[in-house]
DNA sequence: CGGCAATATGTTAGCGTTCACATCGCCTCG
DNA sequence: CGAGGCGATGTGAACGCTAACATATTGCCG
């Protein structure tokens, strides 16, 4: 601050004191409570104004016994998706009159994440959003629901447990499906790592629409959503001539597939057709741009918070459908053969 | 919660009534006080696990005056920079003993940002960094230091204002001396909006060292980051064969560029050299591998705590050095004439 | 214009902590 | 063996608010 020492922030008794009621009257304004007459209301704002008066949350969270406080637990912060969902589901909370507190623990590793829970349970959250759809995360739900709601952003939550999510596999049907269409039958995978569950998800829905499209699975590389990882598979897919597409599970993937592509010599769209998933900013101008699988990230964070305040406020355990993705078709793949 | 209605929570009361001591005793054990004989810590230690109690925050903040938490304002949460930014200053935070409360607001807005400091305010934070180096966050400050220890994390901080960074300015001029060593001399740049503090500080870093190096600045486009607008942009520069390099002022953006730039026909880098700003995860693995200018915002959001930290302990306006970028050299620049 | 609602305001207690201080043992030492 | 001191523990009050209830004030009717 800019000068030293600052007299303690002022109470409900000193805005009473100066607007001549007393203090319940004052809260009474500050709650929006219609039992106060005009004037008085005014006197009191006029008070308030003048203190710059801030209601002290703690006291209220006190004796009202609720903190009006959220969390999520989310991972990866520094991707475009993760950070997308938390600025959403804070943006919703602060709508629906709740404290967001966002958690961000880099990476899906199981202490850092039960801190990470300590921590929002000593901070009193009535509900905790677990933005972590990793295998290892399982396990915490059970022992979590027993103290505080939760709500798993998550599209193949265990059974009766509070969720929303976004529907991977149909994502992933989508993509395969497209790439069937433009007559591809040998569709390689790379796939995100094992213990996530969008990654299985995206892997299987690959698998079923191969399967109800007849044909056999092309070559499936592990990655680690990063680029990296997307580069060394498609290092390895470009030495497979037959390997007409690639459906990578993210799209930085992606990127590091094409790259690996373009150094072996082999073009994209021309040779190898590329899908990727999430549709990120950067996708429609990579080149070439992306064609992807859309996540509405925004609509995710808003359901989840909804989903919250509905179980805080009623107990009850609704699961809203998945929300569909949408198939983004932009230049990374083409005809198979080339028209 | 998996069943209903729940006990109220325990107190230090019912711990006390446990462990047969009075509350004031489980207010040492809770706050590591060495008064306490170690078997009466045990019994009351025992207490608290078999109790399930925790330390209600609240009340302790409103009886210490001190919430024990830090606000972080940042915008563009959805990109790899804020994102990194947040969640290393939420783990610094933890680790010095501060709840963290990040405050996303989308865009640079004026009202959306003052709402999220009001936000901040209502919840007592006794610090604000402000992650937002934009202009019209400026004047925010003067108003807000008044009621709160500020850290502007910022290049160019006004004088007087405890603040942290990254050298903006230094990162651009590595990047446009790279280029003129590298033989060029009509470098374009591909700026980041107007207002923006990095922006400015990124396009004077390059004008900076044009002049030092005795070159004309080359044609100069404003973008909003977006690589979309580093598309436009390029397609701009493309058409002017006398540009042999560019420099854009971020990541996103140079993608953008180098996209445009293949659509027009010209190599990249053996027509036209690229260089970047950020350093995104991506970069690497784009087509070509991006050269770029990292910046370390782990460890800006570590300064930014412990800056903090020491001003609202000692109140002291310490402005450390601005954290240095450096130069990651890949392919999207080459020597001109090409060798 | 007295009485009785209804409306507006005030009073008291208590939420769960910590702080300041009081008390209780027990040990030490003259 | 008693005074003094110190270490361990307990007591009471206060933080700023809301909930529940008590009281004052107003308006309206007969």
């Amino acid at each position: 601050m800019v000068n030293g020492e600052s007299k303690n922030a002022p109470s409900m008794a000193d805005v009473a004191a100066l607007a001549g009621v007393s203090h319940q009257t004052v809260s009474r304004v500050v709650n929006g409570s219609d039992a106060v007459r005009g004037d008085t209301r005014e006197r009191v704002q006029a008070a308030i104004d003048e203190l710059g008066y801030r209601r002290n949350k703690s006291a209220r969270a006190l004796v009202t016994r609720r903190s009006g406080r959220l969390g999520l637990l989310y991972t990866q912060p520094h991707l475009y998706g993760p950070g997308t969902l938390a600025a959403s589901v804070h943006q919703a909370g602060q709508r629906a009159g709740y404290d967001i507190i966002l958690s961000p623990v880099p990476y899906p590793e199981a202490t850092a994440a039960e801190r990470a829970i300590e921590a929002l349970l000593d901070d009193a959250v009535e509900a905790v959003l677990l933005g972590v759809s990793h295998q290892s995360f399982e396990d915490l739900v059970a022992q979590l629901s027993t103290q505080v709601e939760v709500v798993m952003i998550h599209s193949d939550p265990p059974a009766g447990v509070r969720s929303v999510g976004i529907d991977q596999h149909a994502g992933a049907v989508l993509a395969t499906e497209y790439l069937l269409g433009l007559g591809h039958r040998n569709i390689a995978h790379v796939a995100g790592p094992v213990g996530w569950i969008d990654a299985r998800q995206r892997r299987e829905g690959w698998l079923a629409a191969l399967r109800d499209g007849g044909a056999e699975p092309g070559p499936e590389i592990f990655g680690d959503w990063s680029s990296r990882s997307g580069y060394e598979a498609g290092a390895v897919i470009a030495r497979d001539a037959s390997v007409t597409a690639v459906f990578a599970a993210n799209d930085s993937m992606a990127l590091g597939v094409i790259r690996a592509l373009h150094e072996a010599g082999r073009r994209v769209p021309q040779d190898v057709s590329v899908v990727g998933f999430d549709d990120v900013p950067d996708a429609a101008y990579l080149w070439p741009p992306l064609t992807t699988v859309r996540q509405d990230f925004a609509s995710l964070g808003e359901l989840a918070v909804e989903v919250a305040t509905e179980a805080i406020a009623e107990g009850t355990v609704e699961v809203p459908p998945l929300i569909a993705p949408e198939l983004v078709v932009r230049d990374s793949a083409a005809p198979n053969p080339p028209a």
